[in-house]
RNA sequence: CCAACAAGCCGCCUUAUCGUUCCCCGCUCAGGCGGGGGGAGGAAAGUCCGGGCAACAGAGGGCAGCGUACUUCCUAACAGGAAGGACCCGAAUAAUAUUGGGUACAGAAAGUGCCACAGAAAACAAACUACCCCGACUCGUUGGGGAAAAGGUGAAAAGGUGAGGUAAGAGCUCACCGGCCUGAUGGUGACAUCAGGUGCUUGGUAAACCUUACGCGUUGAAAAGUCAAAUAGGCCCCGAUCCUGAGCUGCUCGUUCAAUUUCAGCAUUCGCUGGAAUAUCGGGGUGGGUAGACUGAUUGAUCUCGUCAGCGAUGGCGAGACCAGAUAAAUGAUAAGGGCUCUAACUCGUUGGAGUACAGAACCCGGCUUACAGGCUUGCUAUUUUA
């Protein structure tokens, strides 16, 4: 098990990137996620890419917005070491619930989708 | 005492574990690792005003457009603030004085427009009822005139009150109050006070157009600047190859279409004339510029303390401090315990339950507005309750 850290490199922030994930990456639906994902065309990065979105549509105020990202965020940071690292992925993740869920509950659901990415192939 | 109001201030804490970002120090196998320190607000919000900063535009002036509107002051600036004036509403009083609150507070004899309903009439004027005078006759009606004093309508109706006067009335005349004009005095000024004159019909609305005075270039950090990989293409130089080649227009040949051929004219580059060149491939150089990175961007109209000037907003001087700097966006997550408020129970100081607000920096400042559980300080006591 990997070290339980999230720094500047696990964050998706290229912005030609992101446009890829959404124009031509696989997503599946499992409550309260839309998860997009794909592998990441540059193998030889050190580890998985992600990015959490929350959308304003349903959380009016950021400071909601804030407390679901960094809910979702420890969740990962902790669990992440679940996910197999051979194959490097570029995910997000999307809250489309318009509740605030326990962090709790978040954890497990989060570490579900962790079970489905397991399989995507290799380019 | 409680409670309400006004102004100002604060706006959860501790520990553990696992993290995040920036700065400093040390180590390093250059990937990082270890230690120390800093890390959301009073509104960070709404984006409603005003500035700094940047790019572009710009002689000056005018028109148009937008904004502001009692005075003086403060300020980088403001639609903000301070002090004051006038008016309006209230408290208080015999009446002042005093005191709380409010005001989009320039101009309505420059012009245009509008004024519902009601009412006779809502504005170059105008008589419904009632009143007075004169005339007519069928003798209680009618015709003419006077008159804004009375009635009723309305948000608003011809300066108000009293007296004289009159056929009845009317600033018709007079006194007081109000208005307008002129002057004096005080005040930086808005204005105030006093004196004199003037009978003084001529509504309201300018958050209706408008007029006057003053101010304003446009855009907005996704601004702007610096460095700059790979690929393609531009320009220059050298070499090689083909052997005269790019582009535009017209004609012609040809074709399913497209490409292509011939001829003529134009074009571009070598500063100009003359003359020449315009292709392809390879190598080198060069400027523009994309991804990306950095600057902008956190030392400032800054904060704290003291002191001086001023009624005050605020300013001067001196000393000290550095107080978030992220960028698909950090400032956290989880657990335990404790405060605080409300509430229920009883053994009356314990236990249980519920709540712990509004809200998250995005270039930076000055304001305004709106949201806010709970608490503290100061002022005040009109009203209510208790003694």
């Amino acid at each position: 098990m990997g070290k339980l850290t999230f720094r500047k490199e696990e964050r998706l922030s290229k912005e030609k990137l992101i446009q890829e994930l959404f124009d031509k990456g696989s997503s599946f639906y499992l409550y309260p996620f839309k998860v997009y994902y794909m592998p990441n065309p540059d193998q030889d990065y050190p580890c998985h890419q992600i990015m959490i979105s929350v959308s304003k549509r349903n959380f009016k105020r950021a400071v909601d917005r804030n407390l679901i990202k960094r809910r979702i965020r420890e969740a990962y940071r902790i669990n992440k070491g679940l996910l197999p690292v051979q194959n490097k992925l570029v995910i997000a993740y999307i809250y489309s619930v318009k509740d605030i869920l326990p962090s709790a509950e978040i954890q497990e659901r989060l570490v579900k989708t962790f079970k489905r990415l397991e399989h995507v192939e290799k380019i």
